[in-house]
DNA sequence: TCCGTTTTTGACTGATCAGTCCATAATTGG
DNA sequence: CCAATTATGGACTGATCAGTCAAAAACGGA
């Protein structure tokens, strides 16, 4: 039909998402984001839109792929307490330049607060399927005995969520490896039951 | 000698952390800022340095109010296990437009990272002395038998910590008073001894 | 009253911003 | 081989960026 596109749309999408995730929306020029994905100024155009579209295809992708990485610790281990460890310490990367990237999905919220709707949406949906799981996780821990069974599962959820972007935060500030990881270990443990 | 600022500076530079605050450093302008502070694009660069050198002064001076409101809060009741709860609670406003606003101090964290060496040394100077204020709370509850004896008390205090950065990251996302509150109760009973 | 010093005002700078235009190139269906 | 369609590269746009300049204005001291 026409003239096929030279560049790889995923990886272009992939250098974007790089870039918004170190330097923030606003201090990204489009500039940086072309050098970066190796494409044209109009390929750029005619393949994302804009600098807003980009942007919220970027973090779409890079939350779902979180999301998925999330859940996969959360779920792996039979122990729902040792799921919940390896969900937060697994938040930590032993890499100090990746660990020092903290998250792009907790870097908007604190960037654009709430508002930007498009991005509070899908923030709001992202974050309350992800949380339901986490509630399940925590009341299979309580049928087994392994956590306070006085705990409301819902609320605790929404404290283990509060406690990923704590840590994701310092992690951003330059928070060690062993430190924040301990400190996950320690978050989680105070859920188990006595 | 010369002739006098007709402008008040603390005003100002109030004016200043308003908008930082909510706008972050790199989507605010230099026009922002002279509007919002109500002067003179020349005063501005005389009383300030630069847009650069007022954030530095921005954030330190925002900073140092809401440590010194923390302190008071943690260290006012007779109970530290109290004292936690209202450091914890007293985060997050009733008001909800100061409420979404969270924090600067965060913010500049997820803004910056750990790529500007002045803003981490000051961050790194204020949290440490901090800490050690919670810590020494943690103890003291430990010694009246409150909280939990087999906690760490500098490690629990970092989680203290994270748990106010992930707090003030939900207040910025737009998470509610109530539930806030509740969370940061929660978050504070799980260091209760039992 | 005049001088030295500082603030104020508003115009101005070159750089960079996000985004567009257009000519050319590459592809497939007819 | 041509027409239609899309991709590419590079020049270009007006807007906005952070910061500067120069001249006028307001003060205290001599």
């Amino acid at each position: 039909m026409a003239r096929p596109r030279e560049f790889d749309r995923d990886a272009a999408l992939k250098a974007a998402i790089n870039v918004f995730w170190s330097k923030g929306f606003a201090a990204t020029s489009t500039e940086d984001l072309v050098q970066a994905m190796g494409i044209g100024r109009q390929s750029f155009y005619n393949a994302f839109g804009d600098k807003r579209r980009l942007y919220l295809e970027a973090l779409e992708t890079y939350q779902r792929n979180a999301t998925s990485c999330h859940l996969g610790r959360l779920t792996t281990p039979a122990s729902p307490l040792d799921g919940l460890r390896d969900l937060l310490v697994g938040l930590i990367p032993d890499d100090d330049a990746l660990r020092c990237m903290g998250c792009l999905g907790t870097g908007s919220i604190g960037e654009f607060g709430i508002t930007d709707p498009e991005i509070t949406d899908m923030w709001e949906r992202i974050i309350k399927a992800f949380l339901v799981k986490v509630a399940d996780r925590i009341r299979e821990g309580q049928r087994l005995g392994e956590i306070d069974p006085q705990l409301d599962a819902e609320q605790a959820a929404s404290l283990i969520g509060i406690t990923m972007s704590g840590l994701q935060l310092a992690a951003r500030g330059g928070g060690g490896a062993e430190e924040l990881h301990a400190l996950a270990a320690l978050a989680v443990e105070r859920f188990r039951a006595r």
